[in-house]
DNA sequence: GTTAGCACTCATGCTCAGTGAGTGCTAACA
DNA sequence: TGTTAGCACTCACTGAGCATGAGTGCTAAC
């Protein structure tokens, strides 16, 4: 059996339908609504054949038609259409994320919660893992007699710092010392280069002779860069997802909101997809993220390298069409706000 | 009417079965399973004198009493008794807060986890407002010939700083100089004070010699020590509100997941709260928080001064003797903890 | 002051019939 | 051969009616 025209348009109708009303479509509603050209009958028919091929399914025998993972795939490939933004949506974008941009968490920030707020979904943003981020810069300050700032600078403009309490003695000289060598070990190695066992191996031999100061100083140095490695995941608009209907059940909405308390497996996810707009649906997502819920990521470029990612979570019924936009919109606007910034931190 | 000896161990023992039953209370519940000496037919009667007086009601003619917002204060104050902590639960707080101690937003973090996971109720930690916290040392570093470097030290040891893309060419003589008279000027002022107006109007007028060097960073500077200002609010076992019955209905959690959303809000709501451990049940806490929550919180200290909070929020119906014994557990770890690294962060 | 007895209330859970939106099948039609 | 009308059937949903039971308040007797 093939996917006639008529099958698709009947198809594109159901799934069109369904995502806007949230109830199963039945024949009778579809012939009426939309100008099938054929009886409620003949439909069925067609609906008959397309559960048949996996595209369709019903609640129970009395139950109008939804669409399946397969058929919102479908939809996603091939059917769907592109929306075009409201001016007051672009306006709104392009204020909170161009205009008056200051610090990059907080346009990152921001951009999570237009997200939420426009497409009425759980929404995230990740700020990017500065794999590719090269060392520049590293120093060691006195402050007092017993303190001591490490501080690092990365390529992108990412400055990190710990305040070490000192329990040997040092002076400004061997600080110096230490700083010009772990900058000339250092520089232009990625961090991830960096925390590798042989060159920080490598780089303790050097330093044997600064004795018990590199031995003080080279855990922080360790916990510094593991920092500089770590993302940060912004969500919002968590409880928007009580506002649908098939979320109205406290244990399905438990289910939802406990991945928040796993962000870090969240994030971890994030990171392994693929670049550009991804959509996932229900059960492409493993078993671990909800089943009925549909994923969108995308990515935005810091620099026109690093690379972060903003993204929705919401039911596989969800409207696909304005979502992608809205997402693609914006990761545009966030990619010419950090080519202006420089990824300002 | 007086709250004679027999009205306060009825009340005592509804507040008691309330709390852990969810179940309004009758009188020949109350007279089976406690061994209260008298009928059934008695203890309705003290009941609806109780109820007279204000400490009970009931949310139907035929259904028994349940404690209102005035008996769960009488019973806080009066009625409850120290529940000592299991030796399990004690290992758990000292493992996590005390031992391999070291970052300190993470040990907040734990202690809010660990909290929810004790109580089983929603928790939060708040890293302390550092309004007493003296500017001990600021320096500008150059990084390249566009960037520039602004770390701020504290006296706690909290640093910050910030990468600067220049506008204007600065020579490392000027940075010098600027830094210096940063030092200067601010060192010894907290940083509340730092930002006060005038004060940074006469520095103004003090480096005005630098002229666009300073008013580059300036700016800058500002929002780092804004930034130093800022609180972080960590909060845990948000779903745990879902396994309380009283909040088994949408509406409800919504609402109360809501106040998630609203982070700053409930924070500076916190920051207004007394010293030591305090209880505000239901009206108590003002029309902002849910109704019928109640919320424990306790303060911790950092080197023996800046201070700190967690807490629980959760509904009036809570295990107050419990909860506020683990609270008070767990802060005095947090004080040993932040006694013996000095607040380190 | 305490208690037994009794009428009364009201949430809860159950059954049962009616309703309506939907299906699948069959037979007739173009 | 594809399309359609007709019809029997399914099944979630709703609301009425009823029994149940936990609880109260009141009264009169102890």
């Amino acid at each position: 059996m093939s996917l006639s025209e008529r099958k698709l348009r009947i198809l594109q109708a159901i799934i069109g339908d369904f995502i806007y009303s949230g109830e199963p479509v039945g024949s009778r509603t579809l012939s009426k609504k939309y100008d099938m050209g054929v009886s409620p009958a003949t439909i069925r028919n067609e609906m008959s054949d397309l559960e048949e091929m996996g595209f369709l399914t019903h609640p129970h025998t009395s139950a109008g038609r939804i669409p399946s993972d397969k058929a919102y795939r479908l939809y996603v490939n091939n059917l769907m259409e592109k929306r075009e933004l409201s001016e007051e949506q672009k306006r709104m974008i392009s204020e909170k994320l161009h205009d008056n941009v200051t610090e990059f968490q907080e346009t990152i920030q921001h951009a999570a919660k237009l997200l939420s707020e426009i497409t009425n979904l759980t929404s995230f943003a990740m700020t990017p893992k500065p794999d590719a981020d090269k060392l520049k810069y590293i120093n060691l300050l006195p402050v007092d007699e017993s303190t001591v700032v490490l501080m690092t600078v990365a390529e992108s403009g990412k400055v990190s710092n710990t305040a070490i309490k000192m329990s040997v003695p040092y002076t400004d000289e061997n600080l110096q010392l230490l700083s010009k060598s772990m900058t000339y070990n250092f520089k232009g190695k990625t961090i991830s280069e960096a925390l590798t066992q042989d060159i920080i191996e490598s780089f303790k031999n050097d330093i044997a002779a600064l004795g018990l100061l590199g031995e003080n100083i080279m855990p922080n140095f360790m916990k510094t860069l593991e920092n500089m490695l770590n993302v940060d995941l912004y969500m919002d608009g968590l409880t928007n997802i009580f506002s649908i209907p098939e979320y109205n059940d406290i244990d399905k909405a438990k289910m939802f909101l406990e991945m928040f308390n796993k962000k870090d497996d969240f994030a971890k996810k994030l990171m392994e997809r693929d670049d550009g707009v991804i959509i996932t649906i229900g059960e492409e997502n493993g078993g671990e993220l909800m089943p009925d819920c549909s994923l969108i990521t995308a990515t935005y470029h810091v620099d026109g390298k690093l690379v972060g990612k903003i993204g929705v979570i919401g039911p596989t019924r969800m409207k696909y069409d304005e979502v992608t936009s809205v997402i693609e919109y914006m990761t545009q606007n966030l990619n010419d706000t950090f080519k202006l910034t420089g990824g300002k931190e």
